[in-house]
DNA sequence: CTGGATCCCTCACGATACTG
DNA sequence: CAGTATCGTGAGGGATCCAG
């Protein structure tokens, strides 16, 4: 996006010029859950071409967002980790995600749920005011991924892999989001079949209470 | 940049589907001053080719972002408006601009500042904390650009034009941003003349405590 | 196997001219 | 004022190939 830049002196053009290319922030977003190889980040985003993902990666380091690391021996592989410039970026991408949320619908058949996208859809929608006191450990299960959120107080820690030990561990799919938008109520979705569920049963109504899409941005606070 | 999606169910794809594309949020960010006609949104993105400022004005639409309006007579104008979905991306915006700012540095020769870019870059640096108690009204002028900001306990009211009546006329250029980021003292820059100032000379000093360029985003609260 | 580079093709974008 | 029409260019898409 940044062919010629915008011709403008503002704040939000240059970061349109520095991030606004296709395919950059949804890299930026895989990195944000952790430093990755560059396989990795194919593996997360399956439909970005080769040679995109290695421009993209390239300029990301040379302005400044994204540091090309190679690992201490022995594997020795090279990851790509976000700069303090680049985790920066987060606050952006939370409330991106939470706008776009409530555009989602149904998915389309083409459309798949990686774990990088849904650690971060989880970190999108978590409400702290919701968790005062709290301590639950989650494990949640979406078609091959599997990734965990441990709640503690108000804080959320969300990442890839499973939780051993977890409070409760929710087996799911697209129902998901309904239950998050509120248009499904964890009771319908456990009798008809479309949650699985390992551990107290009366969290997964918490879950909803933590994790929620909103119908409506707040226009202003 | 949403040819054909990316192929993934999730709120930030999602989101980067409906406006990631190139200008879509400079638009988006004009219309958050206000609705705007065709001409208006021109003359704001001098840059911009009509014909991609006509297809992304009609996607918008089509997408639930913006509204077409025809205002009452006798003009019977056009004008461009945000619907609720497309307001809330203030946050992400406002955010975007935060940490774009960072990254500003010395306007490019080739760069402009223009009404709209003025008046969302005090709303993205405004500091409420700062402003418990106060009542200041500024008006600030950056070349042709005149815009007014009305600052009253915490909240703020930014927008085009001048302020009649402004506790404190704020004449200024590129030394503007300098200040804001805090490597410019306020002082300086009425020695060197980067500044001029019709009003109470100590509400500059205010000014820069409102509105201002952080360093470095805080890396989460 | 990871970590890319190369090639070709297409279409989104850019520049400009023109119209109701 | 509010766009449409036309046409050239280069970024992005997709497949394949290559070095360590």
């Amino acid at each position: 996006m940044a062919r010629r830049g915008y011709g403008q002196f503002c704040g939000i053009s240059r970061a349109l010029e520095l991030v606004g290319e296709r395919w950059t922030l949804l890299i930026v977003r895989d990195l944000l859950v952790g430093p990755k190889r560059y396989t990795d980040l194919r593996t997360g985003l399956p439909r970005i071409p080769t040679n995109i993902l290695s421009d993209r990666l390239k300029e990301l380091e040379r302005r400044g967002l994204v540091r090309r690391r190679v690992t201490p021996r022995p594997d020795g592989s090279i990851v790509y980790e976000l700069t303090e410039l680049g985790s920066g970026l987060e606050e952006v991408i939370l409330h991106l995600g939470r706008w776009g949320a409530q555009a989602l619908g149904e998915p389309d058949e083409d459309e798949i749920v990686t774990t990088s996208s849904l650690v971060m859809a989880l970190r999108t929608t978590f409400r702290p005011e919701a968790a005062t006191g709290l301590h639950i450990g989650y494990e949640l299960r979406f078609g091959e991924v599997v990734i965990h959120a441990q709640v503690d107080d108000g804080r959320l820690r969300a990442g890839p892999g499973e939780l051993p030990g977890a409070d409760l561990v929710i087996e799911t799919g697209p129902a998901l989001r309904a239950m998050m938008a509120g248009e499904l109520s964890p009771a319908d979705a456990i009798d008809r079949g479309d949650v699985l569920l390992t551990g107290d049963p009366a969290l997964l109504a918490r879950f909803v209470e933590l994790f929620r899409i909103e119908r409506r941005q707040q226009t202003r606070a």
